[in-house]
RNA sequence: CGGGGUGUAGCGCAGAUGGAAGCGCGCCGCGUUUGGGACGCGGAGGUCGGCGGUUCAAGUCCGCCCACCCCGACCA
């Protein structure tokens, strides 16, 4: 690791992130251009962001499967809109074997044209159904411009695919899958998400209906962090997936699909991190604690690492670490574990041993705000205590930081003011067109994030329009 | 694909006017150190992004190409 400070969070924020981002060793840029290796510590999160989502989708019911890389071209012209949102960024395989192949194939930009073509062999009857799948993979887009985590050539991600019998079916599991999306994000991430429905412009190629969360970044810039969609019976149409109702009659399934990728741990990244580094949520840390003993002699060197290990050993319900590198000062390994965001460290020298105490230091406080000593035998309760409280207060924070950044506006010259001077959201009724939204996002730069689902807003007067709405729309520039 | 920038040691950079490839950090060895990014001494490490041209001589001048980063358009 660099001996350097990061670049200021508030003055570069790009900047910050990149070398954020590599310095805390989560990934390095691989030989391949916008593509990336994710590096164990970096991996070490995204599992933890798995076991929590698999955990979730295991629980209502979904079973993973494994679904082949490659797809054949002709799969993706089945479906109309789908293929004309996908085109530009396929990576297709021409040659193979030393031949050029009859049929090009695909390396999946997403699998609903597999996972379909799958669905009508085993789909007959109305019995079949649901069929409820999930699949852990990676998936390959050409985008044209990358950044580590947030868009990259090949991301990881799971890609849930679902088939029902009913419209309305389909709709509960689309929310369900972002209800889920949700209460993760909130409860292990502490990034606070607001759901809703994308307009026509951005929804997913091939979707009747899609719905995101959206998150606010540490530059005021919406995420969007997870999306579920509902897909009529666009590619049940497509691909021919038909059961056989109760009355014996020949219908079309009602598919869904719903997807969360690495691009989560950009979003962990420029939600909680700061001028010091990562801060990672206690929740999905692969260390929540870490030790750093202190000592001079040999003869404290045994005695610290001895202590160490016993606290260690009464903190067997955290992902404890003790830092055992003996040619790095505890000034240089501070810094190096708040480069990395382990929420909780505890120093433990000879001037503790004496007194039967230890010095514990938060993450999410840096300096002597986040410094406490406390006794021994307190220790246990007070980390769990800590490790609760961290992640609370991250939450707090993200969202008190949200939605000081969210702001009503009821006219365009306001919308237009308000995102020169202070950007950020704007949530605001709506009952443009999609031409109207175009526009705006041609004059603006923002687009509409969502419609959000919860709206105590009630009604009001489109800003844009004049119209009397219910509806809301969330505006924000984007990642 | 448009605009901008950068390619010299693992990383960050310096090498006016062409004339023996350097500095800082990191890395390796030994010793002293260790409560907020330690220090000394000794080392290892380079087809100067690639190809071509000008020249007695090119990291340096000229041409072409390539790669990466940043800002736009497209996108999870």
């Amino acid at each position: 690791m660099s001996s350097e400070r990061l670049p200021s969070r508030s003055e570069h924020f790009s900047d910050w992130y990149n070398q954020l981002v590599l310095r805390a060793e989560l990934a390095d840029y691989s030989p391949v251009r916008g593509s990336m290796v994710i590096r164990p510590y970096g991996w070490a999160l995204w599992e933890n962001i798995q076991d929590g989502l698999d955990k979730r989708f295991k629980a209502t019911g979904h079973v993973n499967a494994a679904f082949p890389l490659l797809i054949p071209l002709s799969f993706f012209e089945k479906e109309k809109d789908h293929i004309e949102g996908f085109s530009p960024e396929l990576a297709i395989v021409t040659i193979a074997g030393g031949q050029e192949l009859e049929e090009p194939l695909v390396v999946r930009p997403t699998s609903e044209t597999i996972i379909g073509h799958m669905y009508a062999k085993w789909i007959k009857s109305y019995r079949d159904l649901p069929i409820l799948i999930n699949v852990w993979n990676s998936v390959v887009r050409w985008e044209l411009r990358t950044k580590l985590f947030l868009r990259t050539t090949e991301f990881y991600w799971q890609e849930g695919h679902t088939a029902h019998a009913t419209e309305s079916e389909a709709e509960e599991e689309t929310l369900q899958m972002l209800d889920i999306y949700e209460e993760f994000s909130v409860n292990e991430a502490a990034v606070p998400v607001i759901k809703g429905k994308k307009t026509e412009r951005e929804k997913f190629a091939g979707a009747k209906d899609s719905y995101s969360i959206e998150s606010m970044m540490g530059d005021l810039r919406a995420l969007q962090s997870g999306t579920s969609h509902n897909l009529g019976q666009n590619f049940a149409k497509a691909f021919d997936i038909q059961y056989l109702d109760v009355g014996n009659t020949l219908q079309h399934c009602w598919t869904t699909s719903w997807g969360l990728s690495t691009r989560f741990l950009g979003g962990i990244i420029m939600v909680h991190g700061d001028d010091h580094g990562l801060i990672l949520p206690p929740r999905l840390a692969p260390t929540q604690v870490v030790i750093v003993p202190i000592f001079r002699d040999a003869e404290q060197k045994s005695a610290t690492f001895e202590a160490a290990e016993q606290i260690k050993l009464r903190l067997s319900n955290s992902r404890t670490l003790i830092d055992r590198r003996e040619d790095l000062t505890p000034g240089y390994k501070f810094n190096d574990w708040e480069m990395r965001g382990v929420p909780l460290r505890i120093e433990i020298g000879p001037k503790d041993i004496a007194a039967g105490q230890a010095v514990l230091a938060r993450r999410d406080l840096p300096g002597r705000e986040g410094k406490q000593e406390i006794a021994l035998d307190k220790l246990e309760d007070t980390v769990e205590d800590l490790l609760i409280n961290i992640q609370e207060s991250m939450y707090e924070k993200a969202v008190r930081f949200r939605d000081e950044n969210t702001h009503y506006v009821e006219t365009y010259d306001e919308f237009k003011e308000v995102l020169a001077d202070q950007g950020g959201f704007i949530r605001s009724h709506w009952a443009g067109t999609s031409e109207d939204e175009a526009q705006i996002k041609e004059e603006t730069k923002a687009s509409i994030r969502c419609l959000p689902i919860d709206r105590p807003e009630g009604k009001g007067r489109c800003f844009f329009t004049g119209k009397e709405t219910d509806q809301v729309a969330l505006f924000a520039k984007a990642y």
